[in-house]
DNA sequence: GCCTAGACGCAACGCCTTTGCTTTAAGGTG
DNA sequence: CACCTTAAAGCAAAGGCGTTGCGTCTAGGC
């Protein structure tokens, strides 16, 4: 019994793995992406239905498969000279990025069809490597660092929380408040400036149901 | 020309919209929510598919309306006597429950099947209120709390993207260490415990709020 | 150069989804 | 209280998507 002949990553395979990508992407652009569907998508790409079925099992997985290779980011973070620059400066792009409507519509498909979670941790680990390297570089000057996941928690996660729940536009403002609230001692401005301390016998109502 | 019969939330849409609910929920607990079908819930509830098509428009549209029935918090959160006490235990309550098998999928139904985001936005909203309550009681007994958004910010937001972008499971630490990273300035444990640092070597204390 | 097995093409079937028309009843009006 | 308007549900049919079994082909190992 041969031992590796688990995947087949090359030859025709490849060329039917691409094809339906090129297809779905030339679609989305054309038609939009509501109007796609998995027989159109494979008429396009020169492959049947079936073969679109067997290997991606549903048109939400296609979609996310397709999405988080859009997500991965093509450049490395610019180096500014200083951790504060460098962090604010990709902060804000990628919200900028991200909270673009086809930048939610990415983020939901990553999600949305994605069982295991496998394309989610992808994108998270694009964004978690973007932020090593400018920690990496941080370090290598002698600057006084988070870790990444420091800035995962504090940077990354409330814009992605905030594009997912929260139906507000964000501008790069926030981004740099999360940064200078994370870094600056004294300048944690940002999202805290709009409201600093709750206010002291303001009445919260609660529905007790 | 009347003024207001733009929708009609009583009377036999009421009932309809509850036996569709309540048929979701049944079916969800006896053939998996991988077999329902429109059709299914439809026969189940007493009426026709075509019925459930013009409400919802789709059946994801329909899980996503009865995950959000079933997120929505039924207490008022514990009133332990401290703002970090309150907080910790509402974090560690709200971890459990959505990091859970059953509360990822109820996130992910409720993200999924909601064009608008008014749907997650009501997820949103409806933490932001418990942590309204916690607030209040906080600044009414003199405490010195933070802001709903940056309680968002610092400890809901971080939970959720873990929760959606990796796979790994979470603990009560993880969600006490976010609470003691706002709030105490000195007990600043948890996730942080586990990568405090960045590679080379150097001292990175994260300035707390 | 042969052999094995994973992957694709083909085709047919079933069920979901959609849509036009009809019927019911909620809620305002006189 | 009877009438009227209209939103919403029922009904039914057509179209298309999703699924599956079988045969064929090619990639990769021996």
């Amino acid at each position: 019994m041969s031992r590796k002949p688990m995947v087949r990553p090359g030859g025709r395979s490849a060329r039917v793995q691409q094809s339906v990508h090129t297809a779905v992407r030339e679609l989305m652009a054309e038609v939009g992406r509501d109007a796609l569907t998995v027989p159109l998508v494979a008429a396009r790409a020169g492959v049947t239905p079936s073969t679109v079925y067997r290997r991606w099992g549903d048109l939400q997985e296609l979609l996310s498969d397709v999405a988080v290779e859009r997500l991965r980011p093509e450049t490395a973070p610019a180096d500014l000279g200083a951790l504060a620059e460098d962090l604010t400066a990709w902060a804000e792009q990628f919200l900028d990025e991200m909270s673009s409507p086809p930048g939610r519509a990415y983020i939901r498909d990553a999600l949305l069809g994605d069982p295991d979670g496998t394309n989610a941790g992808q994108c998270s680990a694009y964004a978690a490597e973007q932020i090593g390297v400018i920690l990496g570089r941080a370090a290598a000057r002698g600057e006084d660092a988070p870790g990444v996941e420091t800035v995962m928690d504090r940077v990354v996660a409330p814009m992605m929380y905030r594009i997912l729940f929260r139906p507000e536009p964000l501008d790069a403002a926030y981004a740099h408040g999360l940064v200078s609230g994370l870094l600056g001692g004294t300048a944690a401005e940002g999202s805290r400036a709009r409201e600093p301390r709750a206010r002291v016998g303001h009445v919260t109502r609660v529905k007790q149901r």
